[in-house]
DNA sequence: CTGTATCCGTGTTGATACTG
DNA sequence: CAGTATCAACACGGATACAG
């Protein structure tokens, strides 16, 4: 009947959104569309341009990544605002509810990377790399371990901080740096979780140390890997 | 050019996946497909049936649910399995994995309640209304609220225990319930989260009551909907 | 730099009918 | 009950070209 066809597409734009009270499913009404998730993700450790999304997100197109802008901003996830005068560019910003969305980004990573499908070695963004460190790192395993890290990738700057318990990760230049890190995110994290030996990363060109080195050799311990599931496991 | 084709064809079906080491990225991968989360969200509190599954996730179609439990299986989610000779019938269970991912839903539950869009008052299935209430639980406001629930709707039995402090929620048939609660997922949600007067649900035939009925009058106290967003904040 | 506009192949979905 | 088969509509995503 014609009469569906007419309905739906008055009724409203829901064809594909769940209609259901679960605000689980609500969720992925929201950014369960390809690539809205990722684009969250680059925006959880502070604003950013068009274009620095566009090289983090590896192989978004400018179309999806406007539509995908738009329709966060309409869902109340994210604002588009220009920086003033100065610098006078076009900035995107989580709202508050955006970054509360941050749990929800931890409780995904801390399950799937225990997925047997699950490969550490694919393209890795900075700022995911960052959020990993905070996700996989382990208060017991680190024990005494404190210090300053900076990070320097892809020219941009971050840091990992740990004073007695705490950790704290951000983007941009820190004071003070006990020791400064500079590399790709695959090869830092080749070190971190894929227990490169640091010598062969910095000989081979991949790596460079500058400060406190044995900080970095001790923080593969500090993040270890949970074992991925094995066969299908009933649940007991 | 043509090779570009054919080199997507051959290189792997991965055309719809993130091809990134994000866990949580690679969790969209697993889980973020059309209907994927709802029909793990109807499992996660115990096996089900294609009929049951069918039935609860409205609209769904068999293709679909065909393909999802199918996608699942394959990623390490769920099991399919012929209960034994007597009932000989077959089931869908999640791996213990699989039911590893409910705090997953729980932080997506607890973020999206928030969403200025969301609406309690869409088809509600009896799994995600019990699911709802242990996420929406809140001990502070419950107080020494104390109970055994049994819930029936669609007449199937669920039930919600608080005994000091923990709460447990689960399908199936308790013994010595203090109250049992009958009437479909909307009309009880609608008395806990949507101050419904409960005469008038009882009233209307939408709800029955049996047992402890003041029990059921404190329900509402115990479940306090967070807030919603207001207009795109900044984050401070 | 920050997008917009258009085109078009391809993939996905829901309806319907059918099978064991 | 538990799916499978087929099909047509349509939404999506990538490429390309272009604009402010």
């Amino acid at each position: 009947m014609k009469l569906q066809k007419e309905t739906r597409r008055t009724d409203w734009p829901d064809k594909k959104r769940y209609d259901d009270a679960c605000a689980a499913a609500h969720a992925m009404d929201l950014f369960g569309e390809r690539w809205a998730m990722p684009v969250m993700r680059e925006l959880l450790l502070g604003p950013r341009r068009f274009s620095g999304l566009k090289t983090s997100l590896n192989g978004i197109s400018a179309k999806m990544l406007t539509e995908r802008l738009e329709g966060l901003e309409a869902a109340g996830i994210l604002v588009k605002k220009k920086l003033p005068p100065p610098a006078s560019v076009q900035v995107y910003e989580l709202t508050r509810w955006g970054y509360e969305a941050a749990p929800i980004f931890q409780a995904m990573g801390r399950w799937a990377v225990r997925s047997p499908r699950h490969d550490p070695g694919r393209p890795f963004s900075p700022v995911s790399l960052m959020l990993s460190l905070r996700t996989m790192f382990s208060a017991d395993a680190a024990g005494d371990w404190a210090g300053r890290l900076q990070l320097r990738m892809h020219n941009e700057d971050y840091f990992w901080i740990r004073d007695q318990g705490e950790i704290a990760i951000g983007r941009g230049a820190i004071e003070r740096p006990d020791v400064l890190l500079t590399g790709t995110p695959p090869a830092i994290a080749s070190i971190v979780y894929g227990n490169r030996p640091l010598d062969d990363a910095i000989g081979a060109g991949d790596l460079a140390v500058e400060g406190d080195r044995s900080l970095i050799e001790r923080l593969p311990a500090c993040f270890p890997m949970p074992e991925k599931t094995s066969a299908p496991e009933r649940p007991s």
